[in-house]
DNA sequence: ATAGCAAATAGGGAAAATCCTTATTTCAAT
DNA sequence: ATTGAAATAAGGATTTTCCCTATTTGCTAT
């Protein structure tokens, strides 16, 4: 094994079947060889301190419970900016592919990525600092001619509403928790209903939850 | 490499990335060899008819496009009840699990499994003919010990109502569409309120997206 | 045929949600 | 100090939803 050309790669992802997998896989690419994997951002900012080798790229997950991609990618970006990161992960949600490139991702890859593809992500990133699957890419583009608004902005107070809006509370029952006086509530709902476009409470509960807004 | 006692095994995952890590996992172990792994029901059906090696033991995951978990696993139990299948996806969800064991899986896995994990469930499948981890044995036991009844059966106007529902359509405007009288509506309503035990519309809304009566 | 039973229909009235307009308070920037 | 935007909230009309109860219709088992 020429180790003097082998780049070393952290994986963070929380189901371990997966990382180890992963790992096996990356393992048997040429020029690549896998330092060690985390279950979560946390987990990964202490084996960074712990391992005195420090990766050249990082595989990163989104969905991961304690800290996830998103602040993971933040830290990181912040902390250990030599770092190449790549997100990996299953959804090709536009605004999340945005969001992580924003917060300084080199590339944005999906899981259902071919294994030869992922060796081809991996080696250009480090060359060319940069790699971008033709879906993402496409992604992008799309995201760039679309005229459609994008999700309007939402104070504080109309999330935590929407969020109480998803439950079988009444409107009383939600100011009362909201510590706000019923009819405070009803104006939320009226400019919510306007902004979105929306004609009554289920419309509101079914928007909530295609933008994640809650999850029941 | 003895071949003599390595059991042979096929990954069905749509995620191509996942399926060659796994394979590569599951290489490493020493008495399981890949034969080859397929992007869902439909591609497995074909393979199986194009290579004349039959495995012993399938790695089945759930959510893929074209056929499914489901589906594959009810074709497998009616056309090669030699082959053992192990379910291998990201959800507990214990109507899943039940649904999948009930139609002929040995065992159900979760995917944030440690890979030692799935060297045993392996061969203990192999070996007793079933394997299921604490995980989900608990959860079994959940569903037996819980005496909450089972999903109620629905009629079929109930759950053309329910999807319906789920929408920003008054009761009125349901009706109309389901050429019934908006009274007629109220009573499926009432009757779907007391047996789910919810409140309002929205705890309807919220049941359905829950059971996947429909989807948003 | 007929008793039984579920599905469909429906009335009345109360409660909740919706809609529209307008008013007050707060707080920060000029 | 004044302007202006954002948050809060009231009045009042209308529609939708919710709940209880009752009748009619049509199928099925015996």
């Amino acid at each position: 094994m020429n180790k003097t050309t082998s780049h070393n790669i952290v994986i963070v992802d929380d189901h371990s079947l997966f990382a180890s997998s992963l790992e096996k896989l990356v393992n048997s690419f040429e020029e690549f060889n896998v330092l060690y994997h985390a279950k979560n951002g946390k987990d990964l900012q202490q084996k960074l301190k712990q391992y005195s080798e420090v990766p050249e790229l990082i595989l990163l997950d989104l969905n991961m419970p304690v800290m996830d991609g998103f602040e993971t990618m933040e830290w990181l970006h912040e902390n250990q900016k030599s770092i190449k990161v790549l997100a990996l992960t299953m959804e090709d949600d536009e605004r999340k592919i945005l969001k992580m490139l924003s917060l300084g991702a080199k590339g944005y890859l999906l899981k259902d990525i071919h294994p030869d593809k992922l060796n081809e992500a991996l080696v250009q990133t480090l060359k060319k600092g940069y790699y971008h699957s033709e879906k993402v890419a496409e992604s992008l583009l799309h995201s760039l001619h679309s005229d459609e608004t994008e999700k309007p902005a939402f104070k504080e107070r109309e999330i935590d509403f929407m969020k109480l809006a998803c439950s079988e509370m009444t409107y009383k029952e939600i100011a009362d928790k909201m510590n706000l006086s019923p009819k405070t509530i009803d104006g939320y709902r009226q400019e919510l209903f306007n902004k979105l476009d929306i004609k009554n409470r289920v419309g509101l509960v079914i928007y909530a939850l295609k933008n994640e807004i809650t999850k029941i």
